[in-house]
DNA sequence: CAAAGTATACTGACTAGTGAGTGTACGCAA
DNA sequence: TTGCGTACACTCACTAGTCAGTATACTTTG
């Protein structure tokens, strides 16, 4: 392997994720990439086959990433399980504020490519999102919470929903209102919930 | 006024949603749209002076109708408020799996045009979603519930966090999730909870 | 009441530009 | 001297929007 390969392939995929997440993956041409990335498009097509492989390799490269920003919130939040959940929002509310902010790259994806079903850029988010809601249920099993898997898929469902909201209203409390929903889900004290890990 | 216009103009407005929300925004053409509606897309911009225009206008005659789907489906449900409010999210679960279901068309366009600021499309997403919103909060109300805005806007965000995650995992039953957690929130008898309407 | 004028609703053919993807040639390192 | 990585120049399909003109129906006027 020449020792440039992966650095070039790099640069691609990293101009690619600027560009994809800042305009949306359709408003931004292939020559549009290859531009921002110092070359021509014909050497993007050399390290990749079609956009749609470049679109897959831009969300896989933000995968892990992503996740250990999230963890990283929730781990480093001082207190009760709540307390740390109400910081990740409190950390998401504060990323939506940023003017650079366009909201999740997975779900926007997802949005744009609704009709192409076996896309690898939608297995990629889903797995993305999947794994996300396995970190969050580990943690929850982990402190003890009643039914961990269940709310771990509650308070994905509110980050989610958080997105979706801070796009559309371009109101990045939205984030904080979720995060107090999420906070009495997992406050494990409601007369409802049943003893059982 | 001629007699003809509304409803030439109202077919345009049919077929730019059957595309726009089958395919999305940028994936359909003007030329598709007037295709569909069995005109020439001359005529076409004879009606809209733009294809944001267009965009805007199928955004306009969504918002009404899908009010008065969901509140209907909560006003038809028998039994306490949280009941209620599982059978809205039972309805859009049951929604999510039809096969031709794509998702929340405002969520999707908003996603689609996050780089357009001013959009009239994204402001009626936004008016809609916000609508909605006071919707729930004045049933909530009336129902005599503890801080029904903020509850109303808590099952917002599940119920936008339900559209996600259908969208990325297609996978309804996430719905049901979202259901399951609203019926928690919006129960009234947590401890946290204080009186005042 | 008929002729002329005017607004409405529509069309086919076009422009100017952009899109993804390619054929081929050139430099350079092993 | 082979083959990897890069570039220029190209193709062909498609896109939003426009030009110039037509058919029909309603309104005004002599």
């Amino acid at each position: 392997m020449p020792k440039d390969a992966a650095t070039t392939r790099d640069r691609i995929v990293a101009a690619a994720s600027k560009l994809f997440y800042g305009h949306g993956i359709r408003a931004v041409s292939v020559d549009d990439v290859a531009a921002r990335a110092g070359l021509t498009k014909r050497t993007l097509y050399y390290h990749f086959r079609s956009k749609d492989d470049l679109i897959a390799a831009y969300l896989a490269a933000r995968d892990e990433p992503t996740i250990v920003i999230v963890m990283g919130w929730m781990d480093a939040a001082k207190g009760t399980l709540a307390d740390k959940i109400e910081a990740v929002f409190a950390q998401l509310a504060r990323l939506g504020r940023h003017p650079k902010w366009r909201g999740c790259g997975f779900l926007r994806t997802a949005a744009e490519l609704v009709t192409t079903p076996g896309h690898p850029a939608l297995k990629a988010g889903a797995a993305h999102k999947k794994k996300l809601e396995a970190e969050f249920a580990g943690r929850f099993a982990q402190a003890g919470l009643d039914a961990p898997a269940m709310r771990a898929r509650q308070v994905m469902l509110l980050f989610d929903g958080a997105f979706s909201a801070m796009l559309t209203h371009r109101d990045a409390s939205y984030a904080e209102a979720a995060g107090q929903a999420a906070m009495e889900l997992v406050r494990d004290e409601r007369p409802r919930a049943k003893r059982r890990t």
